[in-house]
DNA sequence: CGGTATCCATTTGGATACTG
DNA sequence: CAGTATCCAAATGGATACCG
């Protein structure tokens, strides 16, 4: 089908191996729940849905699973009543890290500046 | 309604700056076409078409619409029959391509280690 | 050539209620 | 506490036809 070079990866196909790391860390919640875990180390189910005020339950707990079956966080159930359950990234996880640092501080740059900019609209409009 | 600080910007709110970065780049698509743009440089609308086999017309143009909105695509128009459009990054654009380049080359790892251990299980099967 | 417009299928996500 | 299950709304995305 496709002229490009074509990446095949658990029954997904892929043109370009960026597609790959938007798919695992795309989306509304995953960068956010992975640089929670990476700034705060290992959290609480709860903890977590703290962190993320606007986050269901429902969202949670289905991000976490994907998350566990790329590898890229970590489980952690304690057999007892009432459950505990821990979170925390795995070493591939971590290394998502520097990557969701740039992309941290590019947004913060991209905030101030068009907030600049607004400024100096008003200021003109005089 | 949220307990973690709120950064409002075109009525949409985010908890972090970087849910503004993954606002903007974000997706299945707009990586890849900042991707080629930034390698390759400037490119006609079919161009980036052919780059990207699976992109229907009706994705590539609302995408770059969002680009173009976003300030990270120029659209330069050709007044002439047939029409000739060219896209290219802007400076904010560019900003983004070492984000872009760590993604790509963290899918890569991924991927090679992925294939390896897949490798690794096949061959101890035997 | 570089789009729009329309319609429709799929996916995603949210609210709510319930549970070991 | 840390989830499931169910239902439903909204957003996303694709196919197709048409246009200046």
């Amino acid at each position: 089908m496709s002229s490009n070079c074509n990446l095949q990866l658990k029954n997904k196909n892929y043109t370009c191996t960026f597609e790959i790391t938007i798919d695992l860390i795309g989306g509304k919640w995953k960068p956010v729940i992975i640089w929670h875990l990476g700034t705060k180390g290992t959290l609480r189910f709860n903890e977590l849905k703290k962190l993320l005020p606007h986050i269901t339950q429902k969202m949670l707990t289905q991000q976490l699973r994907e998350l566990e079956a790329d590898n890229l966080v970590l489980r952690k159930v304690y057999p007892q009543v009432p459950p505990k359950v821990e979170y925390s990234l795995t070493d591939l996880g971590h290394t998502l890290m520097p990557i969701l640092s740039m992309m941290c501080s590019w947004g913060d740059d991209y905030y101030k500046q068009l907030k600049a900019d607004l400024q100096q609209t008003m200021a003109e409009s005089e």
